[in-house]
RNA sequence: GUCCCGUUCGUCUAGAGGCCUAGGACUCCGCCCUUUCACGGCGGCAACAGGGGUUCGAAUCCCCUACGGGACGCCA
């Protein structure tokens, strides 16, 4: 039987880290046995769901590059099918219609609680053949009362969960709409999904829709239950914590390509191997060996990863995420070096893409001042002479590339009888306005001529104004 | 309160009774490389929650305690 997994998120909100992780185990599970994925959205709860959050969960799919084959289904396009499961599942006595009200619930329940009892419906409506007036019902799924719900989670292991635990659930709300653990097991069904693997939040719901799979005959699928993730300080994610939403990742400059990375290795493994490109967590992915406990989101070994995929994937590859980034800094791409090439001489430099625009902005754009500290450090008097002398000779260069570039400056420097850095350094805060940027031949290579002459001249006319207003 | 579950360096993890003087990675700290910032190289600090068993031998198996989490919705 061909694997199918699915992911089923509610739109309730954006797609955050744990729901992607969620998403990237149900993707690597189906495609390392070439089965089917599918993408499901369940939005039953009608007033908590948005068709923003929709889009946002599908454009965090998409950036992710978590492609589904099947979907997105909605939910609410199958309340036909859900009314007709429920009519038969009332025609068969295997469901029930409730007409307790909420006040009562509500007392019963504080009433359990009270005597140290597991809060729980009571079947008082379970046999009642009246029909109150002007009482809308919901529908209770009629549980087993006796024995255990025995499975084998494929994370945490053999389940048992004894029915008298459990109570009759509401399937449907007074107004029809059906509820969720009903729904869910229907559309599993429905989509013959072979593999659950969802947050361990729902492995206490797991029982129950058991109970659902047997009395709609069907065979329940096999479960696997992933531990949730905490922020960094061990607390449960949420707003608090800064960047929860997937796409905010994306804003702040990070590859697709290492906060999978990053996800991928919070639960799971593969010996003492840290870097997986999503081939090879495809390859090697084993949702059998996830870990039980919950883990916390550490940013800066996203960082890392981060920094190291820029270093490693295509650069054309780094530069198509990165054209973006320079869009949103409004940055005119066509003043200024190929992005390739730009790549290739920053990525080992910065943490994100984000900062990679930033800092690579005075290759596209002039700058108004210079940076304080740096020009206070290396715009002084003494740099004048390295100035004009590398002025002089980079006019005369015929090839503006990194390495006649590299000899010209060298003989600069060692015409004047100084170190290098005497006349590289001037000249970086003089093109970049900064006292950080590449190696010098590649900056100017990146700067181009007009401009690389130009900065020379205007930090000249610095040093100069500022040896007056000295006097 | 009741039920379910978890516990190895600060963090992510390796570890399936002897290979463990507990390994790797991130962070941090040194040193080296160096025209800036970085990259890189080398080295260092740092953990089996506690207590009982079982065993010749336990991070690994069992029990208890502590701590942490989840569920107990006409949310998903």
């Amino acid at each position: 039987m061909t694997i199918r997994t699915r992911f089923a998120p509610s739109p309730t909100g954006f797609l955050h880290v744990g729901g992607a992780r969620t998403a990237l185990f149900c993707y690597l599970q189906a495609r390392h046995h070439h089965g089917a994925f599918i993408l499901r959205v369940e939005d039953t709860d009608l007033e908590r769901s948005t068709p923003e959050s929709v889009q946002a969960i599908l454009d965090g799919m998409q950036w992710l590059g978590l492609d589904y084959d099947e979907g997105p289904y909605f939910q609410t396009e199958r309340f036909d099918r859900y009314h007709a499961v429920i009519e038969q599942l009332l025609m068969q006595n295997k469901a029930y219609r409730c007409y307790c009200s909420k006040t009562r619930l509500d007392e019963l329940r504080e009433a359990q609680m009270a005597a140290g009892d597991k809060p729980r419906y009571d079947g008082r409506c379970r046999e009642r053949t009246d029909v109150p007036d002007n009482v809308q019902p919901v529908i209770r799924f009629r549980n087993p009362e006796t024995n255990d719900v025995v499975f084998k989670d494929r994370v945490r292991g053999l389940i048992r969960v004894a029915n008298d635990e459990l109570d009759d659930l509401i399937i449907a709300r007074p107004d029809g709409s059906p509820t969720y653990n009903f729904t869910v097991v229907v559309d599993d069904i429905d989509m013959r999904i072979t593999d659950v693997i969802r947050g361990d939040d729902h492995i206490n719901n797991t029982p129950r829709q058991i109970n659902i799979y047997h009395a709609l005959g069907a065979e329940p699928p096999v479960f696997a239950h992933v531990p949730m993730i905490l922020g960094d300080d061990g607390a449960r994610l949420s707003k608090r914590h800064g960047a929860v939403s997937v796409l905010q990742y994306r804003d702040d400059g990070y590859l697709p390509q290492a906060l999978l990375n990053y996800l991928v290795r919070l639960g799971w493994s593969h010996g003492d191997d840290e870097v997986f490109s999503l081939q090879d967590m495809v390859h090697l992915f084993d949702i059998e060996t996830v870990n039980k406990k919950p883990s916390a989101f550490n940013t800066d070994k996203l960082i890392w990863l981060n920094q190291h995929w820029m270093k490693t994937l295509p650069a054309a590859e780094v530069a198509s995420h990165l054209a973006w980034h320079f869009q949103q800094a409004d940055i005119d791409l066509s003043r200024g070096p190929d992005l390739i090439a730009l790549v290739e001489v920053q990525a080992e430099r910065v943490k994100t893409l984000r900062e990679l625009a930033e800092q690579s902005r005075p290759f596209y754009q002039d700058f108004d001042a210079f940076d304080a500290g740096a020009a206070k450090k290396h715009l002084r008097p003494v740099a004048r002479l390295p100035l004009e002398q590398a002025g002089k000779a980079l006019r005369e260069l015929t090839d503006w590339s990194a390495d006649p570039l590299q000899q010209a400056i060298q003989q600069v420097a060692e015409s004047l009888e100084v170190n290098l850095g005497k006349v590289a350094q001037p000249l970086r805060v003089a093109v970049m306005g900064s006292g950080v940027s590449p190696s010098i031949d590649k900056t100017l290579e990146l700067v181009g001529r007009e401009r690389t002459l130009a900065r020379i001249d205007q930090a000249l006319l610095f040093i100069s104004k500022r040896e007056s207003n000295q006097r």
